[in-house]
RNA sequence: GCGCCCGUAGCUCAGUUGGAUAGAGCGUCGGACUUCGAAUCCGCAGGUCGCAGGUUCGAAUCCUGCCGGGCGUACCA
């Protein structure tokens, strides 16, 4: 048995087959039928425009064609109530009542894997992101990327994708002989050196603690020991101490990374040499000035881009080509990266250098996520990243909880700006969406304590035969069910636009449905058929509650 | 100047990739706990989808031009 929509669309399939043939349309080239469901009730449970779609390749009256649509369907028994054709050529399908009954029967039976979709057929996709640099701890911002490509890369699993999630450490270049100094002075400071902190220098106070513990740990090994003599050692210091910092950080936030790719590799590895050479013999490279560019406007770029300076560096755009051809390498048919907004103006350089590299365009996509405004109780929280005062992830995870914040983050398109009110996420009301959601789910839980304890017997919860359902009439019951059944297209939709903010609002909206179910109807009642069958209702949403809040790395708590 | 993103209810935002009469939450106001969790629910009000054209059976959605906001525009990372 398939899922409801799965049925009408097959039906639906089937009967376009001839139509199209007889059009003189291929069966290689078949319209994608879709099926939406409408807004109003009085247009069905179901609705599709496919007629509509058809008009322009057959040329012909969408209505005329509907009409041969439906001709040509075959009704299976106690399925589809009726269909209409309605307006300029819709077709609505009403569905028999107790046909949706199946429907619970489904999720039931796939329970932890219902929403499942074979869509990735295994397909090696990487996600890279957060990869900000190892010279101070994660700030808010990091924590909506952080949670952006986590739940993007759950969601592209459970699609069948084979998803590997990656963290890349800006370990190179002269930001880290800036954090490397940074910690040096602090250090001297530390040992009673008057110091005059340079300008464009990490002023954290998280430096000054990397200086204390220096001290506590070498003590005054380095005291008035040159700069240049002792540089690298300073920075490697203060590079990994930060970076286990944002392990930690990560970890805390519910985000593991399969892989942490050091940026210093490629250079050990001669890997930016290489990448470059590679491009070389495609012709993209040349020299002038001095330096060598890279032709990136022959594939749209606005102009052309330095690889190696003329002082005989490499740029870190170079190391990122020589990244994401190493990607390649791996494996990987598709690499989707998450950057912060501000880093747009790089998209088209990126793409033009993976397709000089011999990729499509579309092997790499490239997600970017707006910056985020904190608040406190409606008002901007100072951040200056220069001066150091700032919000780390860390503090805020504290402050809200991770559950709080990671739904949050979740709540916008990823290309909207973003405003996190520190007060608003702590408040345990409506205002803060995701008590609203696990407040269902400790709700649901709470039902089959209070059945345990009346002994109101589940044998189907283990495995024992399903109650009977037609005592599921309501509107509202066969409103939440349908829903039910929309779950796994949801989540194929998120897979395909790469937008998991849609599972949040697939939530809340089905949430709201089963509060307002819940306030108007007894689940544990006088009637025992009425109460099984409600029940097992009340698990199939439990399941998908807890289903989709894991794919989100949100708790979904038995009692708040 | 050029490029990218965004303009939807008083506020914050969705809008199933072009579908039918535009959707939530917050906020305002008014209601619902002797009951399985009131962290909930029910009701009222709120719109020229920034503006103007274009594409077609059909546009918040696509194309063009304006207006307004954010960001970017390094031989930095």
């Amino acid at each position: 048995m398939a899922l409801m929509r799965n049925r009408i669309l097959e039906i639906l399939n089937k009967a376009i087959v001839p139509i199209c043939h007889s059009g003189g349309l291929s069966d290689q080239s078949p319209p994608c039928v879709e099926l939406e469901i409408p807004k109003i009730s009085q247009h069905g449970d179901y609705a599709s425009n496919i007629a509509l779609s058809l008009t322009r390749c057959l040329k012909r009256n969408p209505r005329e064609i509907a009409k041969e649509i439906v001709k040509h369907m075959e009704m299976s028994e106690g399925l589809i109530s009726k269909v209409e054709i309605a307006g300029p050529g819709f077709l609505n399908f009403f569905i028999e009542p107790g046909a949706w009954h199946q429907e619970l029967v489904e999720v039931h039976a796939q329970a932890e894997k219902y929403g499942y979709q074979e869509i990735g057929k295994g397909k090696r996709v990487q996600v890279e992101f957060v990869s900000a640099n190892p010279t101070g701890p994660l700030h808010i911002g990091h924590g909506r990327g952080a949670a952006t490509g986590d739940v993007m890369a759950a969601i592209l699993a459970f699609c069948g994708y084979a998803v590997e999630r990656e963290y890349y450490i800006n370990d190179a270049g002269n930001q880290m002989d800036t954090l490397g100094r940074s910690l040096y002075y602090r250090y001297q400071e530390a040992l009673g050196e008057p110091v005059d902190f340079p300008d464009g220098h990490y002023q954290g106070d998280y430096i000054m603690e990397l200086a204390r513990d220096l001290t506590e740990e070498v003590g005054t090994r380095y005291h008035k020991v040159p700069l240049d003599e002792v540089l690298p050692d300073f920075t490697r210091y203060a590079g990994d101490r930060i970076l286990a910092g944002i392990r930690e950080d990560l970890d805390n936030f519910g985000v593991r990374f399969d892989q942490w790719f050091s940026e210093t590799t490629l250079h050990s590895q001669n890997a930016i040499q290489r990448t470059i050479e590679t491009l070389k013999a495609n012709r993209y490279i040349y020299e002038q000035e001095g330096a060598l560019w890279f032709r990136s406007t022959a594939f749209g770029d606005e102009k052309d881009r330095v690889v190696v300076r003329a002082n005989g560096l490499s740029t870190y755009f170079a190391a990122d080509l020589a990244y994401h051809k190493d990607k390649f390498e791996r494996g990987f048919d598709t690499v989707i990266d998450i950057w912060g907004a501000d880093h747009h103006g790089y998209v088209e350089r990126m793409l033009a250098g993976i397709e000089a590299l011999g990729r499509k365009r579309s092997d790499l996509q490239i997600i970017l996520v707006q910056l985020v405004n904190l608040l406190r109780a409606g008002k901007p929280v100072a951040m200056s990243t220069r001066a150091g005062e700032f919000v780390t992830l860390r503090e805020v995870i504290d402050e809200v909880g991770k559950d709080a914040a990671r739904y949050i983050f979740l709540t916008r398109r990823s290309d909207s700006p973003l405003d996190f009110d520190l007060e608003v996420a702590k408040m345990q009301s409506n205002d803060n969406p995701v008590y609203y959601v696990q407040y269902a789910h400790a709700r649901l839980c709470s039902i089959f304590e209070v059945a345990r304890e009346r002994g109101v017997p589940c044998e189907w919860l283990n495995g024992g035969a399903n109650p009977d359902l037609a005592p599921l009439v309501l509107p509202q019951e066969l409103e939440i069910i349908k829903m039910l059944g929309e779950y796994p297209e949801i989540l194929a939709s998120a897979a395909k636009t790469l937008e998991p903010h849609r599972i949040s609002y697939y939530l809340n909206e089905l949430v709201a449905l089963f509060h307002s179910y819940y306030n108007q109807n007894r689940i544990l009642g006088d009637d025992p058929d009425l109460t099984q069958a409600r029940l097992y209702l009340a698990a199939a949403l439990r399941i998908v509650l807890a289903n989709a809040l894991s794919l989100l790395g949100v708790n979904a708590p038995e009692k708040m």
